[in-house]
DNA sequence: CTAAAAATATACTAAAAAGTATATTTTTTC
DNA sequence: GAAAAAATATACTTTTTAGTATATTTTTAG
C-alpha cells in the first residue's frame, strides 16, 4: 500500500490537474489548488517544494494521462483503419473532455509556447513521439496491404492531429460539437478513400 | 490629427498586444506592460481603467487585426480557389506571424475558454462569422461553376480552419514549418479536387 | 501500544502585483 | 504665449500570492 504522503501526494496531482487544464498555469494560484484539495499551506510544501515544481508535476500527470488514455483508445483498433477511426472517436465530444477543460496537449502546448520553455519541450516531444507512432501504424496499413501506398503516413498523422486538436479548440469555444461530427465523418472517408 | 492622449492610448495597446499574445492575459503583469512601453503606471492608468480593461482593449486589438489581416489577404484572390489558397498561404510560416506568438485567434481562445467567459463570446463570434464567411466563398464557387456541387462548404471551411490553426499550433511547438507546408499543398490538392 | 518520524495545520513573512494620490510636466485652446 | 486642461511621473497603499517557521496531529515501525 502507497504511504500516507504518497496518497496525499497523488491526490494532490488529481485535483490540481483540471484546475491546471482549465485556467493553465499563470491562471492556477496556490490558494486555488489549496481550495480544491481542502488542504493547507504546510501540507502542500510538504509535497511540492514551489508552485513550480508543483506545475511541473501537474502538467507531466496530464501529459502522461492524455497519453495513456489515446493509447488505450486506439489500441482497441485491430487494424490500421480501426486505430485510426478510434483516434478520431477518442475526440467525438469536445466540450465533455477526459479531464475537465479540453484537449490537455493543446491547452498546454498553447500557454506554454513563449512562457514555459521546459514545458515546451515536454509537449515537442509528445508530439513527435505522437507523430511518429499515428505515421507507423499508416506505414503498417500499407505494408499489409490495408491502403494504397499512394497514402502519405506523415502527412495524414500531422493533418489529423492538426484538424482535430484544432477542431476541439474551436467547439468548445463555439460550444457546439456538431462541427466535430461532420469533420470525422470526412477524416474518415478519406482514409476510407485509400482502403484497397 | 489624434490627439496626444489617443496617441499614447494607441501606443500602448499596440506594445501590449504582442506581450498578451505571447503571454496571455493571466501571462501578462501591468509591469510587463511598463516595460514595454517605458511609460510609468499614472500614465498607463490614465489611459485604462484597470488590467481588465486594458485586457479587454488588447484582445480586441489583436482580434480585429487578425481579421483584418487574414481579410486583406483573402481579398487579394479573384476565384473561390484564389482566396482559399491565399487563406493557406497566409499561415505558411507559422514561427513568424504576424503578430509574435502565434494566431491570436487561437491564443486567445485556448486562454479564454474555461477563464475569461466574455472574451471567449468574442471568439466566438469571430470564428462563426469567419466560418460564415468561408463557406460563403466556397458556396460562391459551387455558384459560379468554379467548383463541383459535391464539396460541401460549411464542412470545407470548419475543416480548413481547424487543421491549420492546429498546425500553427504544432509548428511552433516542435518548431518547424516543414509539416505546414505539406498540409497546405494537400489541402490545395483537395480543393483542386473539386475544381470543375 | 508507544516513541520516533512524518504529515498536516496554523500563523506568520516576503515578494509581487494591482491600484491610487498627488506633484509635475506637457498639450491644448483661446 | 499664457492659462486651463490634460497627460505623465513619482511615490506611495492595498491586495494578492508565494513561501516559511513552528506547533500539533497522525502514521509508522519496533
Amino acid at each position: 500500500m502507497l504511504s500516507k504522503a504518497e496518497r496525499t501526494r497523488q491526490f494532490i496531482l488529481e485535483k490540481a490537474a483540471p484546475l491546471f487544464n482549465e485556467k493553465g498555469v499563470s491562471g492556477v494560484s496556490i490558494d486555488d489548488v489549496l481550495a480544491a484539495t481542502k488542504l493547507t499551506k504546510g501540507c502542500l510544501y510538504g509535497h511540492f517544494e514551489s508552485k513550480e515544481d508543483l506545475s511541473t508535476h501537474v502538467v507531466d500527470l496530464l501529459l502522461v494521462k492524455a497519453r495513456e488514455q489515446l493509447l488505450i483508445a486506439i489500441g482497441q483498433g485491430k487494424t490500421a483503419k480501426a486505430k485510426i477511426f478510434a483516434y478520431l472517436d477518442f475526440y467525438k465530444d469536445p466540450l465533455n473532455t477526459q479531464v475537465r477543460g479540453g484537449c490537455p496537449i493543446f491547452n498546454i502546448a498553447v500557454e506554454s509556447d513563449d512562457l514555459y520553455p521546459e514545458i515546451k519541450e515536454k509537449i515537442a516531444e509528445l508530439l513527435r513521439n505522437g507523430q511518429e507512432e499515428f505515421a507507423a501504424i499508416v506505414k503498417h496499413g500499407v505494408d499489409q496491404g490495408e491502403f494504397s501506398n499512394k497514402i502519405d503516413p506523415a502527412l495524414i498523422a500531422f493533418k489529423f492531429v492538426a484538424a482535430i486538436e484544432g477542431a476541439v479548440v474551436m467547439c468548445r469555444v463555439m460550444n457546439t460539437t456538431k462541427p466535430m461530427q461532420a469533420l470525422i465523418k470526412s477524416l474518415k472517408s478519406e482514409i476510407d478513400s485509400f482502403v484497397l
